[in-house]
DNA sequence: ACAGATTGAGCGAGCGTTCAATCGCCAATT
DNA sequence: AATTGGCGATTGAACGCTCGCTCAATCTGT
């Protein structure tokens, strides 16, 4: 009855970690080549180099799959957003590092992105809730970026855009790559929309008062 | 033989038309709320006012619904713009007329915007790329409306990426509604982003050359 | 030898699809 | 006017198959 190192009840912990870590990685793959529907429980089982039934050791139904992954996919741009922004700097050039920084992410997270936009209303109300918020969290993140950037008077509406133009922005150089990758690189991308953000079209008048 | 005003031939068009929109309509209604793959062929017949005998005799297969699906909202959103776009009005004022336009419509088609964003990859290989051509389409159009609407010179990438910017920013507007609809109005919406387009964040040092 | 982890054959429900039977309409025939 | 024959349109029971999910049996490490 001596316990070493580790209780059993912590070492059950690590291994459903690892199970589930399994699932989604093996998962993920699945979903991206042919979407949730037509993934069947056996596959994602075999792909997480485990069986069926230990499969449903770890999940109550399948739908808990896809929820992981939402999960994981989220976290994983939630801590890198959260390493690429320097809530310290205060001038321009942070949120164009921030956007810059964003894009690249959005660039290697493509599959990932469109699996979200394709298959989050397969989830139940109650994840998808859950999700909603995980955007807005982000969303509120890049506001904060920009708020420290804009040393003028902006307002909160015309933040909450901007925000919101930037998240698109970047999702879509993945959801529309079909359309999008041909006449861009990232680059020419990632500086196109920055001018345009920044400039505009610059059509106002230049009125002499 | 003799042959009165409406040959059987064209007659049978006539009702395979008619049976056509019944599916159309019906079937829209069940995707948006339950999703291509979770709504039944039965289920479709039903709302087409017809048996499952029949929808059969108008299809071959369960996905060539959600093609005549996607194919009547693609026309719809063409129609509606071809209607609501003056090629030979060339200020910004008709770009602007444009967007708002275009916003409306967006607006009234978010729950088919939805659909077609959740399930096109469903579609065959085929009518995957019939539809981004339509897409391709719709995107030249706007292209063309701001070329009109820009007396000084633009480059080329640039337009593209103006036009892209739009039409996605009138589709998110129905698909990220729960997070923009909260704080904006349609018209506050449309307002916000023409101002950012026109003039974006208009930082740049005043430089005296 | 025991507990916890793993297995995969099997269950049952639900799905897309088919097709023999039936209907409904109209022209030809009585 | 009534009857009949023919044919395209319609029907839904039935088929076969797949999939999500379960659980009795087995394995594994201590």
């Amino acid at each position: 009855m001596a316990e070493n190192q580790v209780p059993s009840s912590i070492k059950d912990e690590v291994l459903v970690l690892k199970r589930r870590n399994q699932m989604i990685k093996g998962a993920v793959t699945l979903f991206i080549e042919k979407g949730f529907h037509k993934t069947t429980t056996r596959e994602i089982a075999k792909a997480s180099g485990f069986s069926i039934g230990t499969l449903y050791e770890y999940i109550r139904k399948k739908e808990d799959v896809l929820f992981l992954v939402c999960d994981s996919i989220y976290q994983r741009v939630k801590e890198r957003m959260e390493a690429s922004i320097d809530p310290t700097q205060t001038s321009i050039k942070s949120l164009i590092h921030a956007i810059q920084s964003y894009f690249q992410l959005m660039d290697d997270m493509q599959d990932e992105v469109l699996v979200m936009y394709q298959e989050v209303k397969s989830l139940s109300r109650e994840a998808q809730d859950y999700v909603l918020q995980k955007e807005r969290d982000m969303v509120a993140m890049l506001e904060q970026v920009i708020l420290n950037s804009l040393p003028e008077h902006h307002s909160k509406e015309e933040v909450k855009l901007i925000a919101n133009n930037i998240f698109v922005q970047g999702q879509m150089w993945g959801f529309r790559r079909w359309i999008l990758q041909r006449s861009f690189t990232l680059e020419s991308y990632t500086e196109g929309q920055i001018q345009l953000l920044l400039q505009g079209l610059n059509t106002q008048e230049k009125e002499r008062s």
